[in-house]
DNA sequence: CGACGGGTTGAGAGGCTTCAACGTACGTGG
DNA sequence: CCACGTACGTTGAAGCCTCTCAACCCGTCG
């Protein structure tokens, strides 16, 4: 069984200017979305783009030194780590406009590999610039702090479990957050989510098998909750939805 | 069935002065430790030391307005969230040093209770005032942004689920930790952990049942790999529990 | 066409939850 | 001082959920 191995790529830098930041895919949930155009001004020249990179390329590996955040411009990221026994765990997936790095800042190293899921553009910018321009601009600092404390709270909820049918609670979950967060992208239309990722990582991130994710959305789809597709799913009734959630957590 | 209702106190606020900083029970973990003397004096004058509270105090509740940070001195707390059904489940303990607020950032509000799991004293910190002395100081932003990563590193090892004996792994990988992030508390001497918090709350962070978690420890004991008792565990042979660990998520 | 990866389906085994009962420690009130 | 209630923890039995292993389908791609 040979086993698909990413490689990592010399980065291809490309000067900045290319595209502004208000025709960039991520620009809603990006680091300078909501400030000053002054003060984002002073951003942009820190940043290069780069990409595109393909599907399981490696963009970081675990261990590496830590020198620059990275912003989604547009595709999708996962970070993971692998088992001794070459068993692969996705820990978090960032979708454009996600500013990649934070779990990297206490150690100066990245903790995790971080691989593409879609062809991936992105915007690098240095750890230590970005730090330096939030030291003279509050509105930056502030945003970050933000940014921080927003992850830790979307991790929280992933720690969710006990019961049984913790795993039907855990799709649930993630499925509704997911439809929120893409909203505005190009992998929500309607109600219909597009996944940028494999049900075969998404099982990974959500910590089952493969078989046990297909089973849950077929009892869902057979319940007329969702549309199950091999790369959409489509929420017809959130609302019922969220009410499944609940009782599922009870 | 009465349940155990925790009650809101008015927080009763004492001058800083009392204790200093290199008194105090968690400095080495604290946001000032390593911090240059002069610059962490500026963050005293901002603190206001507050406690005792008692077991089952809660110093926030879901949905307060969140102000301020606390940082513990002594003691443990817990965040907590209640299902409609009233079931409570632990998401986050803190011990003396961690800062405790980070997870509000973002939306201004303390999104889970926040009770007392042992008598804990704490410094109290304006955010605006501490998000001020790190736009002048870059050690103290520094530290922050460390921290904030730092948490986001930790939550991620929680999530590690799939594969059978998934609770025990997630015993295995907290006891160890707790052991590391106790070292030089009064809850760790030798290789034995004095649990700060019942079974019942670890079970309920561990997303499982106390009935799982006792027949789990049971079983290490029975392995000779731990010695459990009622309020403490002793961690024999770390080395081979790390084994066991790495083996339980093959 | 044939190989391959992703996804689905089925059968079996085992882990974890549930429900129930019991033991212990501790504080309260008689 | 002792009876009692409560909370925490443990133990047992039963059933369900999830993992494992295997086979199969289907799309893409060489």
């Amino acid at each position: 069984m040979k086993e698909c191995m990413p490689v990592t790529l010399d980065i291809h830098l490309v000067k900045s200017q290319e595209k502004s930041c208000l025709e960039c895919d991520g620009y809603v949930k990006c680091l300078c979305a909501g400030v000053d155009p002054e003060v984002s001004a002073k951003l942009k020249p820190l940043s290069v783009q780069a990409g595109p990179f393909l599907e399981n390329d490696l963009l970081v590996r675990r261990g590496d030194r830590f020198s620059a955040f990275y912003i989604v411009q547009s595709g999708v990221l996962r970070s993971e780590t692998v088992s001794i026994s070459g068993r692969r765990k996705v820990k978090w997936f960032y979708f454009p406009g996600d500013l990649v790095g934070m779990e990297a800042m206490s150690c100066g190293q990245w903790p995790t590999d971080l691989a593409v899921v879609k062809t991936t553009r992105v915007c690098k910018i240095s750890a230590q610039a970005l730090t330096e321009v939030a030291q003279y601009h509050p509105q930056i600092q502030q945003k970050l702090f933000s940014l921080f404390g927003e992850r830790i709270l979307n991790q929280e909820y992933s720690l969710a479990t006990d019961f049984s049918e913790a795993a039907k609670a855990r799709v649930l979950e993630y499925v509704l957050k997911l439809y929120e967060r893409l909203q505005d992208t190009e992998f929500v239309s309607g109600s219909i989510i597009d996944l940028p990722m494999t049900k075969t990582e998404l099982a990974s991130y959500l910590g089952m098998t493969p078989e046990t994710l297909s089973r849950i959305l077929n009892k869902l789809e057979a319940e007329d909750l969702i549309g199950n597709q091999p790369q959409s799913i489509d929420l017809r009734d959130r609302a019922q939805l969220l009410v499944s959630l609940e009782y599922a957590q009870r």
